[in-house]
DNA sequence: AATGTAAATGTAACTCATTTGCATTTGCTC
DNA sequence: GAGCAAATGCAAATGAGTTACATTTACATT
């Protein structure tokens, strides 16, 4: 209740979302769109499936619902080795992921020098021209995972 | 014939790096070793096998071999963004790899920062404490296929 | 060189994620 | 509200990758 204001808000960024691709506004995609917005993090289809408590539709709907919104630059597919790729949404602000390989826990991090590293890459290569996208994903360990086996010293 | 010097270098080599990790010297896993390094990209599975034309042995053989000499810590498995993993050697310089996303050309490139971006990540972080890999792939087009589609200019 | 043993292989069957065909329903435009 | 394309659900198909189990092979030991 306290958060109906946010909800309404946010199920108008979704409307948007979705009329401004030409794609229709239902139940399901709404609910996904929302669920994908409250966790702050990538998921893959049956983490939705399963957060979404049957409100997403069937298994079929959501994994066409997301190869749309990927098409559609809604979504971005992550992988973040995992044996499934995971979906976040496209926001204004780039960013890309670091993984606890122990946990599983996910952070966002900026400021990844892309743009430098193109530009070096392209001064230096015989073949490519240009670069248009960019995957970085950093693997570590958090400090609990850290603590809790501090044996990872070699 | 005016490989065979070459040929049996590599095979030595092959052979080393099989014993020394304590796993069995076999005609396939040299086959597969060998179609490796003279691709000098990754590769599928499936591509290895076509490559490898019958003599690296079973689907199942192969996919066995690559999950193990990952876990041994002779192939990186990597992800382009096919549908698939493809393997690599992991050879004595770390390198990441640029894709054209029209003909899937493959280039590696070196001196991707990672280690200033790392520390950068960390000191910036409030939940981790180390970063022990990086995955970076950048996605482009080449000369070619930049040239034979100029429209792409938006 | 013969031999014992664990590792590697082949075949077939299986699991699981994802896709497709088709009939039905639903959002949205007029 | 009617009509149509898009979206959905169900069932079946596909395809990558794995597992069970019987057989073969590499290689250490003698």
């Amino acid at each position: 209740m306290r958060q109906a204001r946010h909800a309404s808000t946010t199920a108008q960024e979704s409307r948007a979302l979705l009329t401004k691709r030409r794609l229709k506004v239902t139940k399901a995609r709404l609910v996904v769109l929302d669920v994908l917005r409250s966790a702050r993090r990538p998921m893959s289809v049956h983490e939705l499936l399963k957060a979404a408590r049957g409100r997403a539709g069937g298994t079929v709907t959501v994994y066409r619902m997301v190869n749309s919104f990927v098409a559609r630059g809604i979504l971005r597919a992550v992988n973040l080795r995992h044996d499934h790729l995971d979906y976040e949404l496209i926001g204004p602000t780039d960013h890309h992921h670091i993984v606890c390989v122990k946990c599983g826990l996910i952070e966002d991090f900026t400021g990844c020098g892309a743009g430098r590293m193109a530009a070096a890459v392209l001064k230096k290569s015989r073949s490519f021209k240009l670069v248009r996208e960019h995957a970085i994903e950093l693997f570590g360990t958090c400090r609990s995972c850290a603590g809790a086996e501090p044996s990872s010293k070699k």
